[in-house]
RNA sequence: GCGACCAUAGCUCAAUUGGUUAGAGCACUGGACUGUGACUCCAGGGGUUACCGGUUCAACUCCGGUUGGUCGCCCCA
């Protein structure tokens, strides 16, 4: 299209009626969070580049080729948020929230970006919903943020969403578990494709995920994590699946799990939904224990655990009610002819400061064309006003599904309407 | 970053192996029905066939490039 501007590849607009699927999903968030008693949290979509090499890690894919990295006037290195965890522990330290409470839960929405290839559910410009909660490292802590999220997903009628549960140790245990992990994989190194022999320099936990068949089969007889955790390491992951079990929440233990962020530390899950609309994109969520990262980056040794969900994959599973969360107009008015646009006008403002969803054409015309808008728009009841109306300040609602017109006074219609 | 496929009206798609003026359904506007939507019928508006270049008497059709989209690898939300 020459000549035409056009958005940018990778970064979508939202349209009606696509967006009431949106405005519900995230009402529904707003609701069901405040009743857990998070808050929400509002940062800047911009950031120091280091937060994010400090935090989700240098080796990682994120960090290291999918960031939009630039320099200010200033000569500052900024980047665009590709995730919400290390931007809402900067602001919890900045603002020495731990001075002011105990346990913080905190929630936030907004647009994360990452220069990828795109596919389905995979966007340069996505967004999260995503939860942290700081100053607790009990496992009913990790629990409650799970049991959020299963709440929510039940709240949008998604089914087959299943809960993939890991532990991947701490500083304590996960280095020896490492080291014989990497030694394992070093004397089977000609086995691995190519990928998984430069992860094994840098990100050697990365080849248990490898999708790769051969990969797989080397995998498969590597050590088990499991079996290297230390004792409270253990303890801790024995008390998440049995505070699961006490809320009936069903997950898989999947010991080849691990998050491509490297702040993680004892608990990594992740939500899986097999849904053809998703594609291979089938992770909705996922999330974590990260008890390091405050201290890390430089507050106060302060445990915490998080999790963040896919607003696009979630509307993509909820994509065929595409409109069926549009709240339709209540009343629709249509004008015979000037005198009574005149006075109708005012009647519509009146019946919208009562609290009714009105609606009429600016533009006049027809009858006929104004009816024919009121039946485009879903309209409950239509009213039509004349000279009649005006004369005997009495009309006539006429509801557009069908049935008896009901007479009322003009005066009353906001009254009439509210009942029903 | 690698590979495959695709691009025609706002949407979903047609257009006889390259051949007059690129069509239909839905949507939009008006009319049949001069104060009443839907169903029916009639009419109308809407296209640089994504863009740029090439082959040809002739290109929506064939070739190359660009851009965008889809799918897989990778990765993740």
């Amino acid at each position: 299209m020459s000549g035409k501007v056009s958005g940018v590849k990778g970064m979508n607009d939202l349209l009606p009626p696509d967006s009431s699927v949106w405005q519900h999903v995230e009402q529904t968030v707003r609701e069901l969070f405040a009743r857990f008693g998070y808050q929400e949290v509002r940062t800047p979509v911009v950031e120091d580049t280091a937060l994010f090499v400090r935090s989700v890690g240098e080796a990682t894919d994120i960090v290291g080729k999918e960031m939009y990295t630039f320099e200010d006037k200033g000569g500052r290195s900024l980047s665009l948020r590709p995730e919400g965890t290390a931007p809402a522990a900067r602001a919890y330290i900045e603002h020495a929230v731990a001075n002011q409470e105990p346990v913080t839960r905190w929630f936030y929405m907004g647009p994360m970006f990452r220069y990828e290839r795109m596919k389905t559910g995979r966007y340069r410009q996505f967004h999260q919903i995503g939860a942290e909660a700081y100053g607790a490292s009990e496992a009913a802590q990790d629990v409650e943020l799970m049991d959020m999220v299963v709440q929510l997903l039940e709240a949008l009628e998604l089914k087959d969403i299943s809960l993939n549960l890991n532990s991947l140790g701490d500083e304590t245990c996960r280095p020896a578990y490492q080291e014989q992990l990497v030694a394992y994989l070093q004397a089977h190194r000609d086995e691995l494709c190519a990928d998984c022999q430069a992860r094994l320099e840098r990100n050697p936990l990365r080849v248990l995920d490898c999708k790769n068949e051969r990969c797989q089969a080397v995998v498969a007889a590597s050590p088990d994590i499991q079996t290297f955790l230390c004792e409270p390491c253990r303890a801790h992951f024995d008390e998440v699946k049995r505070k699961l079990d006490l809320l009936g929440i069903h997950y898989v233990v999947n010991p080849r799990m691990v998050r491509g962020l490297d702040y993680y530390t004892r608990t990594a899950f992740e939500f899986i939904a097999s849904h053809p609309a998703l594609g291979t994109a089938s992770t909705v969520g996922g999330g974590g224990r990260y008890d390091r990262l405050v201290k890390q980056l430089g507050g106060p040794d302060v445990p915490a655990v998080g999790v963040a969900l896919g607003l696009e994959r979630l509307c993509l599973l909820l994509a065929s009610e595409a409109g069926r969360y549009a709240a339709p107009p209540d009343l629709f008015v249509a004008f015979a002819d000037a005198a009574a646009a005149e006075q109708g006008f005012v009647l519509v403002s009146r019946l919208r400061k009562a609290g009714l969803r009105v609606e009429f054409d600016p533009r006049g015309g027809s009858l006929k064309s104004q009816m024919k808008r009121a039946d485009r728009t879903h309209a409950r009841y239509a009213l039509v006003l004349g000279e009649n109306e005006l004369a005997s300040g009495k009309g006539q609602l006429k509801p557009m599904q069908g049935g008896e017109p009901i007479p009322v006074a003009l005066d009353e219609v906001a009254a009439a309407l509210v009942t029903r």
